[in-house]
DNA sequence: TATGAATGAGAGTTCATTCAT
DNA sequence: GATGAATGAACTCTCATTCAT
């Protein structure tokens, strides 16, 4: 299953494609991918349905065709986001073996893989959890989860290396894992926001060597 | 009776002055300060007049007495931003003379105190960036250039020092400065989302260790 | 049943048509005949957009489904003005021929015919370029636009009838035709506002022969 | 009594006179003459009570010392009206004697007469008229009265013409007098409308031909 | 005499959502 | 599968009015 669209980078529900089954997808891809785009450059709040519809080909009955809301929109784009950020780095990370440093870089080499793939999601989960902070939203929640999932496996990392002494110990695994995630984000943001002022691999090295001689013991 | 408020660093607009003008800046001050506290914890867009009226003890109709819009009353807080956070950083690089690793050292010092005492002001210009970016609306511009302020002067700080040989150099200026700034934002909003889960001294301090280890030749 | 709300001229919203394209056209008829009474009744800014709509047997938001603006419902509105007076007027006095008598009683008839079928709309334009006169309004220039027009039609008319010496030579043809102009609009406003006082037909035939002893040489 | 303030075309409340009865006499000058511009150049609702005040160089509440509502300086200034256009009319019919003639010819004198010196508080009660037509309120009531003075006199003096037979008999005197009225109405708007399109003088004479024309047997 | 702070009712407008077709 | 009509709640903003000073 699943083998139609594949190709397709932006699928827009005006390539009609022959069965039903074929265009559910197409017209939940980019209803998605619409979302997805609106979302970050103009926010959850200031993003009206009908102009997701329309990005899309469709209409605003159409959005509730197929999703019960606009927030059922976002959180299944943090389902995707979940799918394809939180879990390759963390098995990434994983498949770098025990060392803390390997892991480290595994979770490094792996952000900046994703931000430069898949640079729409990981900026979703970043400005979502901005922008819902202390809302009460159920959203808020769900943001918080995915975010924590990362972070754990990023704090276990730096306790077990400075557990072996290879990263600075004065201070609190917490409050360097917070740093790291603090950095990536804030770059993600910075890299977004700046659009073509900042070259990207220059950018994601500039990050790298300031996380490694940053943590160096 | 009535003695018992004196204590609050916040003063609501119930708590009459004598005179018109310090009723004059009562009232703005409460109104400014709930805005300020609505707009970072709820976003613009999620902040109502009516809310921001009602925390200050008024109503409505006083907010459009006192500003002519809603995007009034965040122009206004973003002038106090800058008053508050820019010049004292920018004043406190100059004061350090012309050393750039002072200078630096005095932007990182800077944005610690300040990320202590106007913590507030700081993540207003972080978060208002995000939630405006790409609207096109006035208030984008406004805070495009307050960020740019602080930001040319460490990129300045940055070039002389690798001109000195004391940064490294085979980063370009630009991407150093950026991944600073970014840094420095994202460890403001990481700070402020994890509410009390951080501790203040150690963060600041894990973010200056950071950033001088990371630029180090 | 309902076969009892066949004969009534005002159609509102309320008898759902069976097609979407009808209940379209329903709703907006409905919507625009009660503002045009609205307005001339009650003036542009004293009528509230909420009791159009319910005039209409429909909800605030519907207007706003149908028109952008309250101010695009009287521009709909002024559209049909000009497509059932204007229009029909100059075509009648196009085709009376050359003479200026002829003409100028074209102008005359069509007008007692228009202010007894379409009194309404001939009375918005009169009354709303009352009420926009000097407001800076975009409707202010629609309306002037509509109204030269007409007044052009009759200036040429009166000039060639001076050229002819059939009409009185000391006034000038811009003077006079504004008279007329004057005259015509004055007329409507007071039969409106009398309401029933006036017999129309009477009234009507005062004002004829008001204007072409008052333009006879 | 009321010896003050009385060469003054123009008086701002910012001439500030030396006595407190001068002052006051001062102030509500000030504010009842820039009511009657805003009124007639914007309309009654169209003019906000700041605007008045600000235009006269006081404030709200000034407006509120002086008047007990907006509506009551309309009220105020249909006095001054009344005063002003209508008995001055109706004593120049009265000073003419009996002649049906003489009567008219008073009446249209008088008014061209009022319309060159006065303009401004005859526009007020005829824009004013059509703005609270049909609006149910108490000022309607006062405006019909009004107007309703000038329109008996006329209509009398058109009955004792027909009478005895100097003016045409064919059409009602209420309908002659109606069409008088709207000719006077409308030429009134029209001349303040076109701003300085038309030559007053020629228009004044313009009309009283028509009229002459028109009601001649 | 007049100001300026503040209110509250209501205006125009937007938008997520529903539902018959 | 998708549309288009319609709703209703909420939002920003306006303005006549009140009142302490």
């Amino acid at each position: 299953m699943n083998t139609q669209a594949q190709n397709f980078d932006e699928v827009t529900a005006r390539d009609r494609p022959a069965t039903k089954r074929e265009q559910r997808a197409a017209s939940i891809d980019a209803l998605l991918n619409e979302a997805l785009t609106l979302f970050i450059t103009q926010g959850y709040h200031a993003t009206t349905v009908e102009v997701i519809a329309q990005a899309a080909g469709l209409t605003k009955g159409a959005v509730y065709f197929y999703f019960k809301s606009k927030a059922n929109v976002l959180t299944t784009l943090l389902d995707r986001t979940e799918e394809l950020t939180v879990e390759p780095t963390i098995a990434a990370m994983n498949a770098a073996g025990d060392n803390p440093k390997d892991r480290l870089n595994a979770f490094v080499r792996s952000q900046s893989v994703i931000g430069a793939e898949k640079t729409e999601y990981m900026l979703l989960a970043i400005l979502m959890s901005a922008e819902f902070n202390g809302s009460g939203h159920a959203i808020e929640i769900r943001l918080i989860e995915l975010m924590a999932r990362m972070e754990n496996a990023l704090k276990e990392t730096v306790k077990s290396g400075q557990k072996d002494g290879v990263f600075r110990n004065e201070i609190r695994a917490d409050e360097i894992a917070s740093v790291i995630m603090a950095t990536n984000k804030g770059c993600y943001v910075e890299w977004y926001m700046r659009g073509d002022d900042l070259k990207g691999q220059d950018f994601a090295r500039a990050f790298k060597d300031f996380v490694f001689d940053g943590v160096a013991a």
